[in-house]
DNA sequence: TGCTTATAATCAGCATGCTGATGATAAGTA
DNA sequence: TACTTATCATCAGCATGCTGATTATAAGCA
């Protein structure tokens, strides 16, 4: 009697896989439908929330969206080349960047909100209905218990 | 009565949203239990693959794994450059390069094997024990039924 | 055979994500 | 005040992922 070998592993049986597959899937649904408004999931995620939270800074922002703050330099950089949202000096400590959106941004914000909300009802809907509402309450335990394992976990602001 | 507005809408209701969290999480957890091997999730799933069906070729890898053609020759180079992993051309068609596991690569494919399995394990870990194959369920219905969304689908080789 | 089409792999370019380091500034402390 | 430590933002470097183009080869067909 062996125990498990590698030659017997079949990748099916991994939830990893299946959550990169569906990750892989859920920005390709996304990206169809907010094509024409040209704007990513990250994109969105963070138009959206320095929309909800003017004024915010860049590592709050982060920390709340689950990014690394190396990585949203990035991301800010693109929506602030395209006019979308501006980098401002905070008056209190000069090493803060305060984020708010142009006017342009919040167009685009609205704009792109109902195929986005499209693009959520669409990832979900091969479950029955009843599932995915407990398919999503799931979703929340698994994040939120290990959420201090990525990066840039949320923290409680 | 206005609708639904882009200032109402809350990331936390989304599933995209926590799906890209999840997968974040997911990585990190394995790039825990895996981190004396050096080997990263994507890199597992062409080893594993590859491992269990040697002499395949690069396009049939990438559709069994989700894999985008043009992604995973630099997984492979990578591979090839740790000695893990060989690409020979195909005597039948010279556009063809197969693939096959060096006595190097099998010897760390069963070394990781058990750190996989824990941090499989513990993706899941905080649902309790029943919904834990009741999500992989729904995992499935999901990847299945919007399998062909993302460049690389599985197909039925 | 010669022409067209299809296919396998690669490449350039862009956008996440991560680690670890750095520069600028602020805050705490001797 | 001078020194140490902490914090915000950024950067370099690496590894996925995608789109669209290119190269090499094969296959189908006039």
């Amino acid at each position: 009697m062996k125990k498990a070998s590698a030659a017997r592993v079949d990748l099916e049986t991994l939830p990893g896989h299946y959550i990169r597959r569906l990750q892989q899937i859920a920005v390709a649904i996304f990206l169809q439908e907010a094509e024409s408004h040209g704007v990513t999931p990250v994109q969105y995620a963070a138009l959206q929330t320095v929309g909800n939270a003017p004024g915010i800074d860049q590592r709050t922002l982060a920390s709340m969206i689950g990014f690394d703050t190396s990585t949203i330099a990035g991301v800010i950089d693109r929506l602030e080349a395209r006019g979308l949202m501006q980098r401002n000096a905070s008056p209190g400590d000069r090493r803060v960047r305060l984020l708010s959106l142009t006017a342009e941004g919040r167009a685009l914000l609205e704009a792109v909100v109902p195929s986005m909300l499209r693009a959520q009802q669409r990832m979900l809907e091969p479950l029955p209905k009843p599932q995915r509402a407990e398919f999503m309450r799931m979703l929340r335990v698994l994040v939120t218990a290990n959420n201090e394992l990525s990066r840039a976990p949320r923290d409680g602001s």
